[in-house]
DNA sequence: TGTACATCAGTGAACGCGCGTTCACTGATGTAC
DNA sequence: TGTACATCAGTGAACGCGCGTTCACTGATGTAC
């Protein structure tokens, strides 16, 4: 072989990569083939050798943001909680980097419009979801873990997107914060009562 | 006049409309201005004496959604209160017509990468955060009640999105109800301890 | 009342450009004998 | 050991196409006199 053995699998994985961070800061139909082949140092020729087409990467891509994103998830919780990866994940930086945070809130609504093989990576198994129900305190009961998990991730990428539509620093903060509070209150980490007074 | 008066403006809006259609179901990018003008009844040559870019038409319609999505929430806050609103924006049919809906979630992880100009239409006020405030119930206190309407939308928000890129009916569906289930519980209108029993 | 001219919303051909995709080719290295 | 050939990752010119945008024009109607 001209090159060494496994050459062309990191060439491929240096193109998704790559590819990965593009997608989510310029948008999937704001980043062309040449331009992704140009910075990962090839030409755009080679690409059919490596994807049958562009649709094809994005899959690719996205089944890697989504790895990923679970493993940042195992390292933060192992290290600071689920309360630490829901601050984690609505930190400014967070809202500031989308090219290397969280596919779902970068690509959300572009990708609802791509070919059910490329939103398969959102099967319900496989994504953060099964891990952050495993992670919810034992106070909330097995039947509404998944409800409960869902509402919280759901809470975290509305809020992250929201943060990213506002110009206002001031009120883009605030929004990051209300997510936390709405994520922590919902995952039960948080009194949620309205006031310790009244309950009807 | 050769057309009655205002005709032109009511051409303007009809292309405003079809565009605050199209951009939701197929993305800002994935419809031209032939096709639009097309659509409206007209050629591609006159868009520009009413518009003097795209990105300036997709700020109108950005604004038209965004005036529409108000008046929809007050005419389901007024029929059946806040909660039947909550119902009603994760309701299946409005995951099935993003054209017809919510152009946050239709468009929110797009819009974030537009110009500030046109992301200026979701500054603090104007939008229904400020009307959803004053719809929390009382036990709520003021201090706290922006953060919890914030909370509320990023919720409905994130379970669209998610439902929306779930291929899967029943797990769709689940998202949606989930997403119900997180809303009312921020919003205080349920109760939202873990269980009843023991909380720290 | 009748003719000449001004207005202007809308038309349709044309522009340069970048897109995704194809393909004949290159050239460094491995294998055959 | 030395030569001829096979392999194949990567090259770069070329393709058809649709995009956003420009512009000279049309033609129905209003106004001036």
């Amino acid at each position: 072989m001209r090159y060494e053995k496994g050459h062309k699998q990191a060439t491929r994985n240096r193109i998704i990569e790559t590819a990965a961070a593009r997608f989510r800061r310029d948008g999937i139909d704001g980043v062309g083939v040449a331009d992704l082949m140009g910075e990962a140092g090839l030409t755009h020729g080679g690409f059919y050798s490596h994807f049958s087409s562009k649709e094809e990467l994005v899959r690719a891509a996205v089944e890697m943001s989504a790895e990923r994103g679970r493993a940042k998830f195992r390292k933060r919780v192992a290290e600071a909680g689920l309360e630490g990866w829901i601050r984690h994940y609505l930190r400014p930086s967070h809202r500031d980097h989308p090219e290397r945070g969280c596919m779902i809130a970068a690509l959300g609504s572009e990708l609802a419009r791509h070919p059910a093989g490329t939103r398969s990576v959102f099967a319900q198994n496989g994504t953060v979801m099964s891990e952050l129900i495993q992670q919810l305190p034992a106070t909330i009961p097995p039947a509404r873990r998944r409800q409960v998990a869902v509402g919280v991730f759901a809470a975290m990428v509305g809020a992250l997107q929201l943060a990213r539509l506002t110009r206002d620093e001031t009120a883009s903060a605030e929004i990051l914060d209300a997510g936390i509070a709405a994520a922590l209150a919902l995952a039960g980490l948080r009194s949620t009562a309205p006031t310790k007074a009244k309950e009807s």
